[in-house]
DNA sequence: GCCTATACATCGTCCATCGATATATGATCG
DNA sequence: CGATCATATATCGATGGACGATGTATAGGC
């Protein structure tokens, strides 16, 4: 989800994360790198190009054509579950 | 979620998160045993009575109050999370 | 001077998932 | 009448992902 509305690098995917998820999911730098492979060797996702800035290095990614079809379905199914699940409990269905 | 409506044997629940997750989602045997005996250690979950059915033993489990408040909480941030997924891709809302 | 934030990479541990296996019964199908 | 499948619980071993720790490097704040 973090790669949805284009590019980004590794730490920015982090903190992407972070506020996706109202500082809930604290993504460790083991956790993304290690996702990140994965999910690279997958076709989910592909590095695009690495830059410097202040001496440190950024690397991006994007999500691939497969990738976002992928969180588009995913999104779409989660809804469906998680939608039914609210009204079965009662829960004010809406957005943040 | 298998357990919102109270009362569920092992075998049942595997049959409710199957139909709950459109079919997604088949719960083997070792997760669902695994998983129970972790909720009940956590205390979300209780295990009530066992009867015998047909010379078949069923172990009945409910939500304890923690557990559903659990379950209320976390429906919650999810509904959450994913609505603003949907609307940041796009996708129509709704129920299944 | 030390800690924190930024930024990537790797390593070892822990734990959940999962399929396989075991056991037992009733129903269905050929 | 034998085989397979559905029901139902329990356990075991293998696999794999999450996570914290560690390492490297720079810049800014206290």
């Amino acid at each position: 989800m973090a790669l949805r509305r284009g590019e980004r690098h590794g730490y920015g995917i982090t903190q992407d994360v972070l506020g996706l998820s109202d500082g809930r999911v604290k993504l460790g730098a083991g956790t993304l790198y290690g996702a990140l492979d994965r999910l690279v060797a997958e076709g989910m996702v592909a590095s695009t190009r690495a830059e410097t800035v202040d001496g440190r290095l950024r690397r991006y990614y994007v999500l691939t054509d497969e990738g976002g079809s992928a969180v588009r379905a995913e999104t779409q199914h989660r809804l469906s579950v998680v939608t039914n699940a609210s009204i079965h409990l009662g829960l004010a269905g809406g957005a943040a």
